[in-house]
DNA sequence: ATAGGGTTAG
């Protein structure tokens, strides 16, 4: 039996249960920050774009804009997806006569700077922060220490925490689970918990700790050393809350062990957990997602029995399972069941209901689903964007991929990473000249917005010009490719 | 940015 082979456990310490916010992000009473905000950083970002760099400081000096972190936060969150330009406008306003760049301003730049793997430029910023007394703080450091990580420097990331004292941070035990939730969500899982044992006498682990180590177990498939964390807790004395539970159950999803997950699930009744929506809503997914649509649906309906109040999460959940192993005619039975209700459909909702029009090839449903998100006041995010583009063009209609995505070139919503490589492939598909041409101008285009693309991305472009005889093109590809430190591959040209 | 549930695809 299963049960058995669990560690006796005490009965879990309850996390803290906040009310259920049903109509609390009602559509008619916009949160605080002000709607003027939102459309002067549309305005911004589409000035920096436009503007030329050497221009840019006198144009932002100009009174016409009311300096605040919140505007410039705003506008850096715009331009994440072009970090030269993001940087350019950072840069710019450290001309400005009055203004003085926040802290949270200059952690999105040393985001944006070290997520183009430029650390020299970030760690300028961070001794600029220092200069002017206002940090870098502990976030700073996990922004770097993130970027090292998943740029696949984990050693880099690891000595960012052990050096913090030099950057006028203390090491503590909230530090200490940063650094260690930072590995295991970069799947450095081992190196993770190596790091734990080193220090765990240092800090006075607590239960958060233990369960970031049993996530990164169960995120690389490995819900038995979750367990052994799990007990090693327990014998610690630590209590394991509602939240351990989550994770080992969510981890023999991710593992399709449904047995293993079901009989967990009566475990943690017998145990008097208080189930919780996180529960029910991994429960849901976790069966919906391997084809137990119905068991999914059953749980929906034990939840509301049981009184625990469904959310948006939990409603995406079911209207994700639901376009992927049922259809979509009844995953939009309940969305309309959910906006009914009075919650307030999310671009993950409405992300999923569009995927779900695409799978079944209903593109102009897809379409019209999200012209009515943006009606509703749900920006489409670049999410929606890639989804939508990879579709049309794998049915055929390239050039309204196209469309869409020169809709998104005016800032409001950039392309990403992603988005460079679904049209890059696209490119490929009805074998054209002018096609791969596109795509060269693609790869180009997606460099100099501050994207690495992959080697074999690379490849396929320049192997597409040779074979349709764009030899010129290929060259200037080639040439781009060894400045981007990227080896070139042979290739006669 | 100290932990758990919805954004990927056959």
């Amino acid at each position: 039996m299963l049960t058995r082979a669990l560690p006796k456990l005490p009965k879990p310490k309850t996390s803290f249960s906040v009310p259920p916010r049903t109509f609390s992000s009602c559509t008619h009473c916009p949160s605080p920050p002000q709607p003027a905000a939102e459309e002067d950083a549309n305005a911004v970002a589409k000035l920096v774009l436009q503007s030329d760099p050497k221009t840019l400081s006198e144009a932002l000096a100009k009174p016409t804009f009311q300096w605040s972190p919140h505007l410039v936060d705003r506008v850096l969150k715009l331009l994440w997806n072009h970090g030269p330009k993001a940087v350019q406008f950072f840069n710019a306003l450290f001309r400005h006569p009055t203004y003085v760049h926040s802290p949270s301003s200059f952690d999105h730049a040393v985001d944006i700077a070290a997520r183009m793997r430029d650390y020299q430029a970030a760690w300028a910023l961070v001794v600029r922060m220092r200069s002017l007394r206002i940090g870098p703080t502990p976030k700073t450091l996990a922004i770097l220490a993130e970027r090292y990580a998943s740029a696949g420097k984990a050693h880099r990331a690891v000595n960012v925490f052990l050096s913090m004292h030099h950057h006028g941070c203390r090491q503590d035990l909230a530090s200490f689970n940063t650094i260690l939730d930072i590995l295991c969500k970069s799947r450095r899982v081992e190196m993770a918990h190596n790091l734990f044992k080193t220090f765990r006498s240092r800090f006075n682990c607590d239960s958060v700790t233990y369960n970031i180590i049993a996530n990164g177990w169960c995120l690389i498939k490995r819900p038995p050393m979750a367990l052994q964390v799990f007990k090693e807790m327990v014998e610690r004395g630590i209590m394991p809350t509602l939240v351990t539970y989550n994770i080992i159950l969510k981890g023999y999803f991710m593992t399709r062990q449904l047995n293993e997950a079901w009989e967990f699930f009566l475990e943690m009744k017998r145990r008097k957990c208080e189930i919780d929506v996180v529960t029910y809503t991994t429960m849901i997914y976790g069966f919906g997602v391997a084809g137990e649509v119905k068991k999914s649906k059953r749980i929906f309906d034990e939840m509301v029995g049981e009184r625990v109040v469904p959310n948006v999460a939990t409603y995406n959940a079911l209207v994700h399972v639901l376009c992927k192993k049922d259809n979509v005619e009844n995953a939009v039975l309940v969305f309309e069941e959910m906006v009914v209700k009075g919650f307030v459909p999310n671009s993950v909702s409405y992300n999923a209901v569009i995927r779900g029009f695409c799978h079944a090839g209903e593109m102009e449903r897809a379409l019209r689903f999200m012209a009515r998100m943006e009606k509703e006041g749900c920006q489409p995010n670049v999410q929606t964007y890639n989804v939508v583009i990879r579709y049309l063009c794998d049915a055929g209609d390239i050039e309204k991929g196209l469309e869409l995505f020169e809709k998104m070139a005016d800032g409001s919503c950039l392309p990403n990473l992603d988005t460079y490589n679904v049209l890059i492939s696209a490119m490929f598909i009805r074998k054209k000249s002018e096609d791969l041409m596109v795509a060269g101008k693609l790869l180009l285009e997606m460099i100099n917005r501050g994207f690495l693309p992959r080697k074999f991305t690379f490849n396929r472009v320049l192997n597409g010009l040779v074979l349709t005889g764009n030899q010129d093109f290929a060259r200037e590809i080639l040439s781009m490719q060894s400045r981007c430190g990227r080896l070139p591959r042979q290739l006669k040209l």
